[in-house]
DNA sequence: CTGAAAGCGCTTACAG
DNA sequence: CTGAAAGCGCTTACAG
């Protein structure tokens, strides 16, 4: 491979100058700049990143960190990250750490190793020794997207989750539901703490609450939502609605109940989160979140781009979402309904 | 951030003595050892991988190129090619190119500049002069999966396209189905002329033919899938059976043939290719090709693997497919079923 | 077993 | 505008 050196000897000049020329043309005069390009042409030269990372000490590289690349809401905020990066002059590397706080550990040791400048997690499920001091900052250039580390000032840009999730309660008590069910995820996990929050919030708004057996868990997969549905369908009281809080569990919940001979939306509704595009295609669409994913990817790496650049910038960005009714979802049956005082 | 310099001065070792303890303990005795390890938690050491590259010469990182990552069919592959390149030490950066062959060779050039070792490519949309030279050898380790270059002796490793398509096209045709359409992808995809040409050899051998319009073209997404539909399905003489490239497209085929009122599979068979988990979750759940994803993830990387320590492997693995048969086949209309003389 | 020294391929402050 | 020189942080062949 050509070096500079190789570069220099051809164009008769020093390594100094074939470095300028290619970095800086401005810095160099037209015909030396014309003699450096051609030998490198000449040669096929491709400059050692890893050199270079070496001498000016950033890698322009920053990992984002997804809890599992097979969940198809990542893909468009990664789409948005590469989108501002790459413009930016920065590679993504995407590591995926399957829900696992010790392959987390792993993506974020390429800051430490110096491979990377800066880390967007996807996931709050990250070691927080690793990367918060004892002052409470962030050790290293650092934004979480979609989650949010709540009490704590790590950059993030996220929806109002407890607005959204409230949101979704609030129309289903409307169309006269108040046998409502949900399936959250695991506990500890932010996201799910703060929508479960605005569920009860709301419940408790129309003095309504959700009894301990319809909040059901799972994992965020296709197989959760179908299992954690089994559950929930076969209770004594069963459920008029569930909100499923993500498209994926919500999608398991359509195929259970059709399975069970349960007809949606006449004898349940079912409302996700997210708006996959696998959504609109199910039977029958499925009434959802939407989350604006491309633009909470730019957003965040955008976030982390000043924050890079050494700045101080507004750590926290707050994203609408909306609710997107279609198939799952219509009033209960009559005599499930929810009798309002007027 | 601490250096080897550092820990030397606080063992009272040479830097040498420092990089052989944390390496090669066996090299240097057990005292020695000891004080360097002590040394080095006490600063907190991280050693610099970038350092350490431009050193060995090797970055200890492979790129995987993928089509899309939006794209349900490529998580487990991924998963695979990780399961088995953490083992070995090896990194693995997830490069997105979006079908543009441009950002492919972003990606390729992770090489040149020495940032990655190897390449595993899960598209063949990667430019060819970039990566074989004049003799036709590859000009550094790459192993291409799923899909191959036909003609090229780049390492691959993938299922048998031809015979699953045409295993497809079989069961259809013993089902009584002749008037059977496909949905491919866009041309000069190698993948999609296998596959087409595994199609038309069986309807052949069947003295049947497939006519052109009944030829659809996709690009693998759920829209085209259901773009597509509308054309095949609203033909003069409609398709009794549609064999779609992947289940996207199968899907996408589904809801619109849902919305028209048609009967899955009672007035329509579709047959689907990957076995992605919501396939057996869309209603009715999909007859598809099971493609072995995490085993060609695995088989992939282990090629690689061989190949970057300098061995000469067979270059070329195909793997087993099956075709599951779930809810969107049965035999046609009995006034459009095939007579078969015996 | 250990150390002094060279060198991987760049970039940049400094001097001219 | 250009060049000589230093240095980023490692590893390793060589000598002892």
């Amino acid at each position: 491979m050509a070096t500079v050196k190789d570069i220099a000897k051809l164009a008769g000049v020093s390594t100094a100058t074939v470095s300028r020329a290619l970095a800086n043309p401005e810095k160099v005069t037209d015909s030396t700049k014309k003699k450096v390009e051609q030998a490198a042409a000449q040669l096929g030269y491709a400059p050692n990143a890893i050199a270079r990372s070496l001498r000016t000490q950033e890698s322009k590289t920053i990992v984002v960190i997804i809890p599992d690349i097979g969940n198809h809401f990542f893909s468009d905020i990664i789409k948005g990250i590469e989108l501002i990066a790459h413009k930016k002059g920065y590679q993504v590397l995407v590591g995926d750490a399957d829900r696992d706080i010790v392959r987390a550990r792993k993506y974020i040791d390429l800051v430490y190793s110096k491979q990377a400048d800066g880390v967007l997690s996807l996931t709050s499920e990250i070691p927080i020794e690793q990367i918060i001091d004892e002052q409470g900052q962030t050790k290293f250039p650092l934004v979480v997207a979609c989650e949010n580390y709540p009490g704590s000032n790590i950059p993030s840009v996220h929806i109002d989750q407890e607005f959204s999730a409230s949101s979704v309660i609030e129309s289903l008590i409307q169309m006269g539901h108040y046998k409502i069910a949900c399936i959250r995820g695991a506990d500890r996990n932010p996201i799910s703490e703060s929508r479960l929050k605005g569920v009860q919030t709301c419940m408790a708004k129309w003095q309504l609450r959700m009894p301990d057996e319809y909040i059901g868990v799972g994992d965020y997969t296709l197989l959760s939502g179908y299992e954690v549905a089994e559950q929930l369908l076969n209770l004594e009281d069963r459920p008029t609605a569930i909100f499923c809080f993500n498209d994926e569990m919500a999608i398991g919940v359509i195929r259970r109940a059709t399975e069970m001979g349960i007809k949606i939306p006449e004898q349940l509704s079912i409302v996700g989160f997210d708006n996959i595009p696998f959504s609109e295609y199910c039977t029958p669409q499925l009434t959802t979140v939407h989350q604006p994913r491309q633009l909470i990817g730019e957003s965040a790496m955008k976030l982390l781009l000043s924050i890079l650049s050494g700045k101080k910038p507004n750590p926290e960005i707050t994203l609408p979402a909306q609710l997107i009714f279609r198939g799952t979802t219509m009033p209960p049956p009559i005599e499930q309904r929810l009798k309002i005082d007027i």
